[in-house]
DNA sequence: TGTTCATGG
DNA sequence: TATCCATGAACA
């Protein structure tokens, strides 16, 4: 795969950024050495404790005692083959090349409490992992990531040593454990500054689908809200009770949709993560709570009582949602599809092309990836040149793809915030013409000489 | 070196 | 029809 700039325009974008990316690299982002030090002795001794209580189990001691050699708890070869070789349990998930699962998704369908500890004893393995990056690469109590322009295949960015775009967020120990090591500079404040939607807009640009473009210019409309009544079959939509299942249909069908899943996958998925079902058929009191019931009751009293019945559900809407709902996307995807395969390449609004081998879902979605993330580029070079020519004291030290990370002197934060959204909402659609839609950003802001757990949405 | 599992967008 | 992109660790 090459790809190219096929505008001096999309040359400069590529050059800029990595001037101004270097300039945040060699800022760096400040880390808490003594609280990374004194949390992995933590988390080391607690890991160890739950690795004795697994030892103690039924379970692992016929584990131990089926195996010649001694037992691995961290090979999941070995477990596979304990549970659905010598055990004959069979698989509920299968890995991509065919062989049983042991992700947690596959072991908790299992219902074997015995393995509960593993779990936890992974999880907090991945966070001592985290930490464990922070204090071998910090030098002076500073991280200095390197920021990739030249790696990755949708010409998106990527971060390593430490790579700070997968710091986790959406479980809540995790979070707080591992942003608790990350801080301003003394007397500063970190801003984080996100693009919403970043991707969803720009796939309307490119595809031109009115529904889609109808529903990012009305704020009153609410795509996912609306797949979440059908979904789930609701009276209306309603905000105190509902907003998960919103998550569940935005995070559950619609973004696996874009980007190339379908029904039967979609319906799993939702029915184990969100439904929390074990085998084919719900029970009262099952999956995640919503409003004064759950969602097993909410679905079987609808009639959707299997998942069976839920992934024929799925199919239907399915089929609404490409040839009905957003049919333009779905004669665009054709059409995009067609001139790859007659031409052997595909362009970008910005200006890159494509070259090489893709699959039909590669053609899709590279060109949306691509644009969402050179929309940031933009404007995070555009902050940077106004950084520099203001003489800020604060400093832009980071990006996670559709989000820019500012280091802000407190005194400046109103001035900051204020350019950041004056260049990515307006700016940056004057500068390109191919945005046909309005843009908005969210901020969140932690107090100053706090670290990046405590980040607060701003209004 | 390829596979699997975690995390993020 | 069969989820896009990454980094990183651990294992066989």
């Amino acid at each position: 795969m090459s790809t190219n700039p096929r505008s001096y325009e999309a040359f400069t974008l590529i050059h800029e950024g990595a001037l101004a990316f270097s300039r945040a690299e060699l800022q760096g982002i400040r880390v808490d050495v003594e609280y990374v030090e004194n949390k992995k002795a933590h988390l080391l001794r607690k890991i160890e404790r739950i690795r004795e209580q697994f030892k103690s189990t039924d379970l692992f001691k016929k584990w131990q005692k089926s195996s010649e050699t001694e037992v691995n708890i961290d090979s999941h070869v070995q477990l596979a083959n304990y549970l659905y070789s010598v055990k004959k349990i069979k698989p509920k998930k299968l890995t991509p090349t065919g062989r049983g699962s042991t992700d947690e998704e596959a072991l908790s369908q299992l219902n074997i409490p015995e393995l509960l500890p593993l779990f936890e004893a992974k999880k907090y393995k991945k966070i001592y992992d985290f930490l464990d990056g922070f204090s071998r690469e910090q030098v002076n109590g500073y991280l200095h990531p390197f920021f990739n322009l030249h790696t990755v295949v949708s010409f998106r960015s990527s971060m390593d040593s430490p790579n700070l775009q997968n710091i986790p967020k959406r479980d809540s120990e995790m979070m707080t454990i591992c942003r608790s090591a990350l801080y301003p500079r003394p007397g500063h404040q970190l801003l984080e500054i996100d693009f919403s939607g970043a991707e969803v807009r720009v796939a309307a640009c490119i595809t031109k689908d009115s529904k889609l473009i109808e529903y990012i210019k009305n704020p009153e409309s609410d795509m996912h809200a609306d797949m979440a009544v059908q979904i789930f079959k609701l009276d209306s939509y309603d905000k105190t009770k509902y907003k998960v299942l919103r998550q569940a249909a935005k995070n559950g069908f619609v973004f696996p949709e874009f980007y190339g899943d379908y029904f039967g996958n979609c319906a799993v998925n939702m029915a184990c993560t969100w439904g929390k079902l074990p085998q084919g058929k719900w029970k009262e009191g099952q999956g995640i709570e919503i409003g004064d019931t759950f969602l097993a009751d909410h679905l079987i009293s609808k009639g959707l009582i299997s998942l069976k019945k839920f992934t024929d559900h799925l199919e239907k809407i399915e089929h609404d949602f490409w040839f009905n709902r957003f049919s333009e996307y779905s004669q665009w995807k054709d059409r995009w599809w067609r001139a790859y395969q007659k031409y052997g390449y595909i362009d970008t609004p910005v200006g890159f092309r494509f070259n090489g081998l893709m699959g039909r879902k590669e053609t899709w979605n590279y060109p949306v990836q691509a644009s969402a993330f050179h929309c940031l580029l933009w404007s995070f070079i555009e902050i940077d040149k106004v950084m520099r020519k203001e003489n800020w004291d604060s400093r832009i030290i980071s990006q996670i793809h559709d989000s820019i990370i500012i280091d802000v002197n407190p005194e400046e934060l109103d001035h900051v915030m204020a350019t950041a959204r004056d260049i990515m909402c307006n700016k940056l659609v004057e500068a390109w013409k191919w945005i046909i839609v309005p843009i908005d950003v969210e901020m969140e802001l932690c107090g100053v000489d706090k670290s990046w757990a405590e980040k607060q949405k701003v209004n």
